[in-house]
DNA sequence: TCTATGATCCCCT
DNA sequence: GGGGATCATAGAT
């Protein structure tokens, strides 16, 4: 099967996504208001010269040394976890259920442990290339649906956990896309029933109705 | 449309 | 040694 080249110009695609978010959006102290933000807003890789976007439309927050469900809960530090201490603007990316990569935004200041899991986009750019990625016969919304699909799709990996989300591999950018709150619904978070009563917390965000967004049916 | 299940392996206790 | 921030499939309803 011949592989395509895909060598793109990266310079002018990259601009094509507007503005990277800059290490202050990923700074502040709000990581659940930076987790509702965050739907709507593009995410790109580029590997190899190869370029996939798509745009986020789920979102988790993860409020670390207070949050049960988070990794740093407790003030926990541990080689997976040392990621989640370092600045905002930092890719946490960890292996689950041993096959499954889960890609992170980290947030806050340096030392506190805050990130967000990316857990849906809406597949824009580099589809071709989604679907060498995931093996998937044809582009439906299973592609990018549920956070171990979408670090398959753009081609994230545990070793890509510490990457700089204000470099030219992955970064996060704003189109001007923008869901009103009546398009935007919060709800408690998914798959986390060990942290009890945090696992009630309004911590996940999704865009209403789009067919990208995991958990039940349609 | 739902529930049950297997895959698969690193991390932490 | 146990379980997990999951997913796809099979089979029952």
């Amino acid at each position: 099967m011949p592989r395509k080249s895909n060598h793109i110009n990266q310079s002018e695609e990259v601009f094509g996504y507007g503005q990277k978010l800059d290490q202050s959006f990923y700074l502040r102290k709000n990581v659940v208001t930076i987790a509702r933000e965050l739907l709507g807003k593009m995410l790109i890789t580029v590997f190899d010269g190869v370029i996939t976007a798509g745009r986020i439309v789920e979102t988790e927050a993860y409020e670390g040394v207070i949050d049960k469900a988070s990794h740093a809960y407790g003030g926990r530090r541990t080689n997976r976890t040392e990621v989640m201490y370092a600045a905002g603007g930092t890719a946490y990316v960890f292996l689950c259920y041993g096959m499954h990569q889960m890609f992170n935004v980290v947030t806050n200041v340096k030392d506190t442990p805050h990130a967000i899991l990316i857990r849906a986009v809406e597949p824009v750019t580099g589809i071709e290339t989604m679907l060498q990625r995931t093996g998937k016969p044809k582009a439906d919304f299973t592609l990018t649906r549920g956070p171990g699909n979408v670090a398959k799709a753009l081609g994230i990996s545990v070793k890509h956990t510490g990457e700089n989300l204000l470099g030219n591999v992955i970064w996060i950018a704003d189109d001007g896309t923008v869901y009103s709150d009546e398009q935007v619904v919060a709800t408690a978070r998914i798959g986390v029933d060990y942290a009890g009563e945090h696992a009630l917390w309004p911590y996940r965000f999704i865009v209403k109705g789009n067919k990208y967004v995991s958990g039940k049916k349609k």
